[in-house]
DNA sequence: CAGCATCCGGATGGATACTG
DNA sequence: CAGTATCCATCCGGATGCTG
């Protein structure tokens, strides 16, 4: 369920406050609007999202995490702390992967 | 990095101890081969997975998480604890969901 | 046993145009 | 503003066959 592109970055944002549809496509980058609205669609599914429609003209709606939701933004928190913690580590460990690739790559290739 | 359909199913397996290629397929429902390899390459170039060759015949591989990657391990258990916990209401808030689909969708079938 | 290479159908997701 | 609908190229991932 959060095994998803966009689950993990959309449940974090709501957690500050609610968010409108505009807002989560200016603030989370690359999604398109297609992707943000079935991601919603999904986790309103499941009862983790709320979506509120104050039916106005122009048309007004937001999105809210549900208790249940903000329960499993609990348990996110400590993920994003580790990847902020993290990354430079992953980072440097997938540069080194890389280069190692690299180099028995070459060996293939060139075997003079 | 764990947005990814199987990394969450690989990681706790080998929180526990060190899994080998066949014991993974035989203990994740549903994961081929393919995608096993290039999952436990993804871990295994972000540093958080080992492959360890015994360079026997038969081959004999084993993987084991890496110290970074228990520590992701560390932070990702009390998902599983949350998922269980709350798998019952996840599956109600579905059908209840569905349910309100299905009846919108007969009123615009049905407009007599 | 471990895993690579290839083929291939179906799913995914972006772009665009349109609606209330 | 908040979407839906459609088209369509791309990618994903399963199945199969092969290798060391």
């Amino acid at each position: 369920m959060i095994s998803t592109k966009w689950a993990l970055l959309i449940i974090p944002l709501l957690a500050e406050r609610p968010v409108r549809n505009n807002e989560f496509l200016r603030l989370i980058d690359g999604v398109s609007q297609k992707m943000l609205t079935q991601t919603l669609r999904e986790l309103e599914r499941y009862g983790l999202v709320e979506r509120i429609d104050y039916r106005t003209v122009p048309p007004h709606v937001e999105y809210r995490l549900t208790p249940i939701g903000r329960s499993l933004n609990l348990v996110l928190v400590p993920i994003d702390d580790w990847a902020e913690k993290n990354f430079p580590k992953l980072l440097t460990a997938q540069q080194d992967f890389d280069r190692r690739q690299e180099s028995e790559a070459s060996v293939r290739t060139k075997p003079l």
